[in-house]
Order: C-alpha cells, then structure tokens, then sequence
DNA sequence: GCCTTGATGGTCACTTAGTGACATTCTGTC
DNA sequence: GACAGAATGTCACTAAGTGACCATCAAGGC
C-alpha cells in the first residue's frame, strides 16, 4: 500500500481512508459501467481492487454506494468554487475564474475520474440502485448552497424560502450536469462545454433564474 | 380474498394488482413507521398482511419499494391537479378550486394514508433506504411538469430549458411539502396548511418564482 | 357436470448482500 | 525490539431476493 506519511496523531488517516473509498469506487464504477449493476457482485469488487470482501462492505455499506465517491468527485469542484464565492463579483465572473484555475492550474480530480463520474449519472438513469448516490451528491449540493443563499439574503440556512431557492438552483445544476454529461457521453461535439466562460454562463444563468433572480449579482 | 368483478377480461387485473400493492404498502409503512426499516422483515410484512413472503417480492423487486404506492399517493392529487391545468387560469386559481374540490367533494386517498405518506418521507430523512422510494415519487412529479411546462412554453418537453424550469419547479414542491409534513408530524398547530386557498398560492409562488415567472399566470 | 385455461399464490431450494466475532497483520511510538 | 491500536482477513450467520415447480380458483366451452 502506498506511503502513509501522516504528521500528527490520527488526522491522517482521514486521508488515508478517502483515498483507499476512492479506488475502490474506481474499480466497482468501471465494473458497473461494463457489465452492468447487478451483473457485479461484491466478490468482484473486492478482486479488482485487491481486497478481501469482508473489507469492502467495511468502507461501504452497500453495493450501490461504491459508486458514491466517485460520482461526488464530479461535484465536489463545483461546489468548492461556489463555497469560495466572494459577494462582491458576479456568479458568472466568480464560475469563470475559478472554473478557470481548477481546469489548467491544479486540477484536483483525475480527468479519468471525471469520465467515470458521468457514466454513473448516465447509468444512474436507468439503474434505480445508482440513482441514490447520484441524489446523494446533489443533496451535497443543496445543502452547501442552503448556507450560500442563506449568506445572501442574510437569513438562517434553515429559512423556508432559503431553502426553496437552493433546492431550485440545486435542481438546474443537476439538470445541466446530467445534460452536459449526455453530450459529452454521446460522443457528440462538446466544444460547447470546454469553453470555462460559456458554461459559467450557463450554470449562473440557470441559478438566477431559478432562484427567482435574488442569487448571482454581485453586491454593491 | 375480495370479490374480483371483473368486467372486461384483463383490464380489471390492472386495477385489482394496484389495490393489493397499496394494500401491502399500507402494513409495510405502518411498520416502517413503528419499529424502523431495518428492524421490519419481509416475512413481518407478508405476515401483517396475510400473504407469503414470496408474493410479497412478486408484487415489490425490494423492501424499501414496498413504501412506494403509499408515498406515490401523497403527490399524486397534485399532479392529477397540475396536469388537468387550463392556461386561461391562473395556478393559484386552478390550485385553490381543484384541490379544494379534491378536498371535500372526491378525496381520492384516505386521509390515513395521507399522513401514513408524510411519515415515511419523514422517515426518508435519516433512513436512505427509504430516500428513494420519496424521490422516485418527486421525479414523477418532475417528469409531469416537463409535459406541463413544455405545453406553455410551445417548446419540445426535451428541451434543456424547459427541464430546467421543471427540475426547479419540482424541487420547490418538494421542499414546501416536506416542510408540510414536518410541520403537521411536529403536532404543531398546521392551521396554515389546512387552508386550501393558502397552499394554493404558496405552491404557485413557490413555482412562479422557481421558474423566473414563466410559469403560473393565466395566458389572455 | 367436467375439462381446459389463465392468472395468482404457496413451497422449497438457492444465490448473494451484508454483519458479528475473533484471529492476524500492519503501522507508528517509545 | 516491545507495545498499542487500527486495519484487514476468515468464517459462520442472517436476511433479501430469485427460479422452478406445484396448488388453487374462477370463467367459459362442451
């Protein structure tokens, strides 16, 4: 197994233990997307990855849930760049730059990784059992942007009207993603989305809209 | 077993099939709701209601899926009301007069039922078993303002704008009957929302303001 | 009345997801 | 090198589902 290398008592096996889920959501996706959820067993999984069985449902409790890592990867950037979020530029100007930055400086998802993440919201149309990590992650999604919009309009996160905007805008970035995904699966011309502006554009656009217009300005 | 009238040769299946699942479903959310998911076996559903445990997994592909019927139940007024929309009234009209109707005149589901459905989205809270079974039910309604809102856009239910104002739309309904539900569960005083004419408008609102105003208001 | 037919439910054997208990190994610390 | 504890392997076990086959029952033709 690779270097551990930790510094302080205990905090590095955090660490440790997203990296070890993280392969093997790697293997089980790759297998769900050749062969099919239910044609994979647990057995396989763990063979693929080197593990014993007993080992994997010790990091997942359940077969289907192996794919929640790697699916999360495909929104854990998005979500970063919206936590970072400064009031005082625009969404669209924040997504480009940011969007920017993770894309060519330091990209912290393996671009392989991001390939997997859209066969598994791709299978997840049609596996019911994939559907709930793909939720799972967009739920991740709504409740980071609870605390966003909740900062905006300067309301508790728990706020019923905070919690229907994020809930909508949670919904259109799903949209889009799952649709980007789509074009970008189909093999089809997905220069519309490499362009970083454009699809800033697009997300921020969704987000205004759905939200009724009172999340995406910047703040004077 | 109850008396099959039958009229028709195989139609009549069609309906006897669904009552029997609602039926099981009944049990199976009571225990659900009692004793916890994990804790409710499938030969305790089948014993609740008085079949064998294999006819219970030829009726339901999983434990969890037996939940679906009694909260399929609890959207399924309101899209049967959204779908029968007249764009010459506005949606909180059309909202308050049908569910109104809905209400007093024909109530399609029990009101046991009705609560039994709030408890089990409740209960898809903190148990992800059951989360599926809510959101399922959540995409229907999803799917149904595709069709809704591509008809008052004249645009093709596939276009990604039109999926987009659904994806939101369906999202704050989510949200606002969740929020129902928690409160009226709470045992709080849920005045509010025996008010037809109140969660009309609070449904249309939510909706209006998802979709950037496109949709809700009466066309001349 | 009797037999066929088709749909539904029961019985039993079987696979596999997932857990508990305990032994083993691996890792960092003194 | 001895030690503590965290991670892993092994084995036995429970429970979710499935497949194959048989029993039952209602409807209709003769």
């Amino acid at each position: 197994m690779a270097t551990t290398q930790r510094r302080d008592g205990g905090g590095m096996s955090e660490r440790r233990r997203a990296r070890l889920r993280l392969e093997i959501s790697r293997e089980a996706a790759r297998l769900f997307w050749e062969q099919g959820v239910t044609a994979t067993s647990g057995d396989q999984i763990a063979e693929a990855v080197g593990l014993s069985t007993r080992t994997i449902w010790r990091h997942f409790r359940s077969k289907e849930s192996c794919a929640e890592p790697i699916v999360m990867q495909g929104v854990v950037t998005l979500i970063s760049v919206l936590r970072g979020w400064p009031r005082r530029s625009s969404l669209e100007d924040h997504l480009a730059t940011e969007l920017g930055r993770f894309r060519h400086e330091e990209p912290p998802v393996d671009r392989a990784d991001e390939m997997l993440g859209m066969k598994m919201i791709r299978l997840a149309d049609t596996e019911p059992a994939l559907r709930t990590a793909w939720l799972m992650a967009c739920d991740q999604t709504e409740r980071e942007l609870c605390a966003i919009i909740a900062d905006c309009l300067e309301r508790p996160a728990g706020d019923l009207e905070v919690r229907q905007h994020a809930a909508a805008a949670a919904a259109v970035v799903r949209v889009v993603e799952e649709h980007i995904g789509a074009v970008v699966l189909a093999g089809a011309d997905a220069t519309e989305f490499t362009d970083v502006v454009a699809v800033s554009r697009r997300f921020a656009h969704a987000i205004r809209t759905a939200t009724g217009g009172v999340v995406g300005d910047a703040v004077a």
